[in-house]
DNA sequence: TTGACATCTCTACAAATGTCAAGCAAAGTC
DNA sequence: GACTTTGCTTGACATTTGTAGAGATGTCAA
């Protein structure tokens, strides 16, 4: 079965944005690349991405002197996982009043609109048939 | 100011979802609600509200031997918290693709489809005036 | 005034999360 | 072969979150 909804802490959403970058990648390429960032350092970053492994976000494979990390969960599912945190307890499951806020509070411009527009035609049109 | 970008756990959206409700309440009023979703005792519904309060989440008000509680934030900011966590990270503030997974992952009837048209198309109405 | 209740307070404890330093081992360098 | 780098391993500690028992205290009815 695929994982029943994922849901990452603001840290593992910084590492594991790094390694869907660099993947496959060793722990001291990410403690580099999110050192601006973070300011975090090699252990921290370790510990981290250690703890991912254990919990299933990601691989750790050995080779030479190196471990070598890659994401076991895609963007895509992640994404998925936190807008359905999201919707299942800020708007008890509605989409639309989730939609509604999430437009009423960013101010889109016309071209934005545009396209969700678009987006919600092709759905239409994909449904239908 | 406002306060800067609301988050709740799991607990916390459960305990303040049943204090919306119900305001203003006492702890044993809301861990009677919530026993039959969470079994929760006294002890920890009352441990939850008041951790919220020390962050500023409710506040609570004694009388006589009771202890009221209020919600200091409102479902509308917190939803918009929630939401925007979730933009910020899953989706690096881009909000047309968090549209388009919404749409994609979960399958709305038309009717869902015509009220988003609809609010998309309401937006662009008030927007160009 | 004495129970019987309702409520509160205090304290505790385990697991998860955020951070990291120190020491160790392998590899490359002169 | 000794030295420097690079990466790894271990252990640690503070904070936050989840969960709750035990005992104190206030309230009211008989």
């Amino acid at each position: 079965m695929p994982k029943p909804s994922i849901e990452l802490t603001e840290s593992e959403w910084t590492i594991i944005k790094a390694v869907w970058g660099h993947e496959p990648c060793a722990a001291p390429a990410i403690q580099e690349i999110l050192h601006k960032q973070t300011a975090w350092t090699y252990s921290t970053v370790r510990t981290l991405m250690d703890r991912m492994v254990v919990k299933g976000l990601l691989t750790a494979e050995k080779v030479r002197n190196l471990t070598l990390y890659r994401s076991v969960v895609t963007r895509e599912q992640a994404q998925r996982g936190e807008l359905f945190y999201a919707l299942k307890h800020a708007f008890n499951g509605a989409l639309t009043p989730m939609v509604q806020c999430l437009l009423d509070t960013h101010d889109l411009s016309a071209g934005d609109l545009e396209t969700l527009e678009s987006i919600i035609k092709a759905r239409k049109k994909s449904a239908r048939k």
